[in-house]
Order: C-alpha cells, then structure tokens, then sequence
DNA sequence: GCAAAAGTTTAGACAGATACCAAACCCAGA
DNA sequence: TCTGGGTTTGGTATCTGTCTAAACTTTTGC
C-alpha cells in the first residue's frame, strides 16, 4: 500500500473498517449495526462502498473480511488514532477522554501529518489506548531498520 | 455568549466568519467569494444562513458585518486556530505548515478540549501565526484573572 | 440623468455522506 | 420444508457545499 494520504475513506467508513480489524476474521453487518447503533440497511450500503474500494471482501448474507490492502489500511489507521491519543493526553486529557477525542479528531490527520507527529514523538511504543505499531511508519525501510 | 461548543457553525462557514473578522467593518460577497475561490451564490447561501444564526447582520447588495456575538464567536474560532497550531508546531511543523494543517484539523476541536489544551500549554501569548488573545478563554473569569 | 457595467441574490440543480423505513430476499435450524 | 431472523434493495430524507443561469440592485461613465 503505497501512497496513504489517510482519507481514501470517509470517516465513518473509515470507523467501520478499523471495528471489522479488531473484530478480527468475518465480521456480520448486524454486529457492526449493533456497535454503532445504527440500522442494518445504513451498514450494508457503507459496506458495498468500501467493498468497491477494495479494502474488504463482501459475501452477501455472510459478512465481510479484510483484504491484505484493507488489513494495512486498518492498522495505518489505528495507529494515527493512537498517536492523536496520545498528542492529547499530553495536553491535559485524561487517557479515556483522550482517546475518545481523538475518535473526533484523527479523520483529519494526513498519513503525512500523522508520520510527522510520530517522529516528534520518537515513534513511541505505546499510547493510552493500546500500543503503536510502526510497521508501515514511514520510520521503517522494508527490512524493517529505522531510517 | 455563554456555552460555545466549537460546532455552531460548520467549518466552511466558520472560515467564513473568521475571514470576516479579519477583514473587519464591512466585508462584501465577491471579497470572500474570490478569497476562497467560490461562487458569489456560494457564498450568498452561506452568509444568509450565518446571519439567521445570528452571527452577522446582512445588508443585501452591501456586504456583512459582525455581530458582536459574531465578533466573539470569532476570536474564539481565531485563538482556537492558533492553540491547535502551536501544537503542531510543537511536533516537529514549520510554522507556516503548522498554520496551514492547523486550517484543515481544526474544527474537530470542541471549545472543552481548546481550553484544556491551552490550559496545558500555559496560556501562551504567541502562536506561529500570530497572537493568541485569552479575553474569553477559560482561564479568564468576567474581571480578567487567571482562575 | 440614464444606460450599460459591475456586483449580488434567487432559484434550481447536483453530488457526497449519512441515515432511515419498508419490502423483498436468503438461509439455516427445528 | 417451512419459518423466522438476518440481510439487502430501493426509495427517501437531511446536511453541507457547490454550481449555473436568470433576475435584480447599485454604481459608473458619459
């Protein structure tokens, strides 16, 4: 996945793929319903888009499943929303608050923005919401070495 | 004005009224229309509706005004874009980069969260884009002291 | 002082995101 | 196999932001 700008998908589509990754494996649209509290129908049609997108697969009556690009996309994703998590919780907040601020803020962050602010931080390990993986931070060469 | 969320207004129109304040007096359609490289209609829907919200007075065919809620309202919106663009300073942006993605990020950040961030920075004077005014921040109680 | 030019508003349309309901549809378990 | 729960389809709605074209107001130049 070259070329992450973070807003290939809108936020809630963005919100929906990153709860199909912690979910983990088939993921029904019921489920996804239920956690967001809205109706069935309004998670199919969001579900087909970002199935067109190619982030995840859709059987139709069985739920969906990350591809390999939607797993990657998902990670970037959670791991720009605990770094936004963490940038607040330097700033006085909480760490439950920070980490629910920054489910209002981090659809703004650019991959660019994001990857800057890791650097700032010098690539922490860890945020107040889970821990940081820095597989696809723009601080790895391939192999996996620190640039 | 008591009670200001941050979201009263959507960011396009949020941009609109800062630009207002910055331009102080009577600011008129095309002005704003060419600043932001809109239609003038765009721009007359836009305004319409920020004056029914109260924040300008509207004088068809001779431009906008601040209302003095307006002007309130908007030195919030100005010291809450200064606040976010220290912070991205503060993690490694250039000044004027900070400015620049401060614009984009911005709108997220609840009038709560602003003053807790700018209660966690010190209350600071200066930002990379210009002064950071704390008349009505929360810091400040109706006679001007720090709480 | 009036007509053309410049500026502004109105009206209608469209797109994208998010949401709902109702109806049709599929599938698995009793 | 039939029925019920889960799912999808199709239609509709709202909000935000945008445009064009036409109508209207103000200003300017002669």
């Amino acid at each position: 996945m070259q070329g992450i700008t973070g807003q290939e998908l809108s936020s809630k589509k963005a919100e929906y793929l990153k709860y199909i990754h912690m979910q983990g494996d088939v993921v029904k649209t019921t489920e996804i319903a239920a956690h967001f509290s809205v109706a069935p129908s309004t998670v199919t049609k969001a579900l087909t888009e970002i199935a067109k997108a190619g982030y995840i697969e859709h059987t139709p009556y069985h739920g969906v499943r990350l591809t390999l690009t939607g797993a990657e996309y998902a990670r970037f994703l959670i791991r720009r929303h605990r770094l936004v998590a963490l940038v607040l919780s330097r700033h006085g907040l909480e760490p439950e608050e920070a980490c629910r601020e920054a489910g209002k803020i981090e659809q703004c962050f650019s991959k660019d923005l994001t990857d800057r602010m890791c650097t700032s931080l010098g690539h922490p390990m860890m945020s107040v919401c889970g821990e940081i993986e820095h597989d696809h931070c723009c601080c790895r060469t391939p192999g996996g070495d620190r640039r």
